[in-house]
DNA sequence: TGGGCGATTTGATCTGGGTCAAAATCGGCC
DNA sequence: GGCCGATTTTGACCCAGATCAAATCGCCCA
């Protein structure tokens, strides 16, 4: 919670590296289960990487990339099919690791294809971690693929909801579910203490997630607004909304 | 691959227990991370249960149950509504893990609750480990952990290919997946050498899976069979199935 | 302040799959 | 072998959400 640590004073010895200190997801990413020694040899071997919105870290089909922190901005993780169609499967946020999708530990053959692509959604900042460097380091630190299992297990937990929504969802409660997920995520990552909070993703993007078309997303979100369970300024800032009132629409 | 070991050679001192010894899933559960040795001290907790089709194992909303091994059978992981709509997230086959769908080291504090319900869907012969025992196993071999890792990748995996299938896909590519995917399963449980495969679910449970109605399913597997694709005897064998023709109707 | 362009909203119409209903088939089981 | 309830198939019709098309909005920049 204590952000104020001076770097000047951890940069020396065996402290905790300058950047590492002043990191906005240093306690909430996987580096969270490291002291501040093993951070050090954690970020020997990292490098950090800007994107710009629309800007694509991977195609799916592309050779196995890093390993990689999200620690700033916003990423979708999606499938694509020659017609057209595309399915978000999961949004990354701030603290969520990138790498993983197509398994651990093909040191010796030839390296796995990516099953998804990554696109920055927003202006995105990555911390980028060579693959067998970080396997290597993960066998030695067992807190860290405890910690890496906590969060997979969690993911997977927000796929199956999501498969509930994809599968036996109305219209009206797929977009009710994502108004309350993306709220959730905002009041988690401590952006907004009120209830007023950004849509990280535009129409297309939410279709996309949910399921639906751009059309029925808008109408859906129309439908809201007259309801009077949510209030919009522009087409992207929630100004307030019934959580409760959401809650009752979102099918639970 | 040998199954021949004599149970009455290794029911003393240190070595594998007997009932391992003869388990369908020794090396293709989580067990494959242990010694014999150590696999002693995970039987000593052990306790076998089985379950008839349609029965019960865990309700959404109770306590957090003990982890588990299917050894047999099919189960299927559900989340239902008051209305009556239900969704699988995920069946389960012989040698996957249970109960961490609410994640892992609620030691301390009151148990969480379980998300999903777990049904029998054919005969189902479980393993069952009490839950503190085996995370304590879990910090002592760190295989045992990995091994759940690696297994719980694959399973967000599947889970986020079924989004992309319930967002994105039609009703004729729903089904042909489905085949497809029970035909692999099939194929991996070395349960038949040649093309000929059971179905472990009935229309309505296919339905509750793809996303789709009773009445759907069965018209598309209509379709399928009219187009020489797949052939059947009763509602539940195939008999045959064009794979090529098959992945060409999946929606890839 | 105005002009241009992409994103969003709104409207009109269409359709894939849902719903409701009935017939056919399948498995047990005596 | 024949009967019964459950499952599956088939048919007729309907509707939520898709598609196609046309405003309208919001924002950047001159």
């Amino acid at each position: 919670m204590n952000n104020d640590l001076n770097p000047s004073l951890v940069t020396g010895g065996s402290c905790e590296p300058a950047v590492c200190a002043t990191c906005a997801v240093r306690n909430s990413s996987l580096c969270a289960a490291l002291s501040s020694d093993e951070l050090d040899e954690l970020n020997k071997l990292s490098r950090r990487k800007s994107l710009r919105p629309g800007q694509i870290y991977v195609f799916e089909g592309d050779q196995a990339l890093d390993f990689a922190n999200v620690v700033k901005g916003v990423a979708k993780l999606t499938r694509g099919s020659e017609d057209g169609r595309m399915q978000i499967v999961g949004l990354l946020f701030p603290s969520d690791f990138i790498g993983v999708s197509m398994g651990l530990g093909h040191g010796g053959d030839r390296k796995p294809e990516e099953p998804y692509t990554i696109e920055a959604v927003s202006d995105l900042e990555l911390c980028i971690f060579p693959r067998d460097g970080f396997e290597r380091l993960m066998r030695r630190f067992p807190a860290l693929e405890h910690k890496l299992l906590d969060r997979t297990l969690s993911e997977l937990q927000v796929a199956r909801e999501w498969m509930v929504l994809l599968g036996r969802k109305t219209a009206q409660e797929r977009v009710a579910t994502f108004i309350l997920h993306v709220a959730d995520k905002m009041r988690h990552q401590g952006c907004h203490s009120g209830i007023s909070f950004d849509l990280p993703l535009g129409r297309g993007d939410i279709a996309d997630h949910i399921g639906l078309t751009i059309e029925t997303v808008s109408r859906q979100i129309t439908q809201l607004k007259r309801k009077g369970i949510i209030d919009m300024q522009g087409a992207r800032h929630v100004v307030s909304c019934d959580f409760e009132a959401l809650r009752e629409q979102s099918g639970y």
